[in-house]
DNA sequence: GTCTATACCTGGATAGAC
DNA sequence: GTCTATCCAGGTATAGAC
């Protein structure tokens, strides 16, 4: 197997540990072994848990982007309508380890790691992305207020369906946030308007 | 100085470093450093590093039961409103580390710790608590729901105020529940009801 | 590019002197 | 109740043969 081939399979490998076991407890043993590469061999690839972690946000970064550029079609509120249906469609990975974005950088915050900016990166395209989505909507004003509101409670319905394991929860919230969606018109601002990031 | 003292200021540095650095990146001798014990000493309180876990839970618990309890006044509006503002009064806490019970739960979930349902806890105990308000608001049928949906909010707030550092987004975001907040009287159900776990 | 072997360190946990 | 000394497992990282 060639090199490129070997180090992708080693990021996918972290990425789905990193998500699943956290990046802390996941050792090199631990990705080796999925891979199915010696210890020694493995640092051809990588010299050091940090480069993984960069290659694997990275990945996330391009893969978020392709994602959100594939939505690109049909209304404003339907774009931010598939937004809110990953909570749905992930609902199994949701409730067993939460949101990947969102407890990578509960992580990385507490162990004041280098990359932890890198990794609210991952936050800010969703933000600005919806924010668009929300402008499209006729709410230049307070498009990224919206934004982060719609944010915000994603990462709150991630968080309580993991800690009380609840699908109901989840459909009951999506729905909510979906009326609260379509309420959503020009020149009503329930959110007072705020600056972009 | 007597055990007792000491054992208590090891559940007081350990529930703060837990919190500040997570549980597993906290080692024996960053407690027993700032407590200002030798490591081998340290064993004579706690066995292993899971007992010092259950303490620290068991401490929050009974801390968390304190607090709801000295809420016990005032209209239930009030008292919700009281829950609500912990995300202000810990403001500078909540960005640099989020949520005290969110990112444990968080942890524990992903290192699949035998302690993780205790830490839930934690949550049900304000998910009751905030229950027993909406119904005393005349909100029974559907007391649960709204109370999963205050604490979810809650705990998006938590998350995105973290990774952005942004205070003026906590604010605008416990504005908005505020409002939202007021508007709930009975009889009409913005959320479909629920049964509590 | 892949392997084995190994150095080095940290962290959890124990034994036993004082 | 407190200490020093120590053990052992596991994790990161390197060297060097193939």
């Amino acid at each position: 197997m060639g090199a490129s081939e070997t180090r992708q399979q080693i990021v996918d490998v972290a990425d789905r540990l990193f998500y699943e076991q956290g990046f802390e407890a996941t050792s090199f043993a631990d990705i080796a072994r999925e891979v199915g590469l010696s210890r020694g061999n493995f640092y051809y690839h990588f010299k050091t848990k940090d480069q993984i972690l960069a290659a694997v946000i990275a990945q996330r970064m391009a893969n978020t982007r392709a994602m959100l550029e594939a939505w690109e079609q049909g209304p404003p509120v339907e774009r931010i309508r598939s937004f809110v249906h990953i909570l749905i469609a992930n609902r199994a990975k949701i409730m067993a380890y939460g949101c990947p974005v969102g407890t990578l950088c509960n992580e990385l915050a507490k162990l004041d790691h280098a990359a932890k900016d890198d990794a609210v990166g991952l936050f800010t395209l969703f933000r600005h992305w919806l924010s668009r989505q929300f402008a499209a909507l006729g709410r230049e004003t307070d498009a990224d207020g919206l934004a982060l509101h719609v944010l915000m409670r994603s990462q709150g319905v991630a968080t309580l369906a993991a800690a009380f394991r609840d699908e109901d929860f989840i459909r009951s919230e999506v729905a909510d946030l979906e009326a609260w969606l379509h309420a959503q018109r020009p020149s009503t601002s329930p959110l007072a308007s705020r600056q972009p990031a």
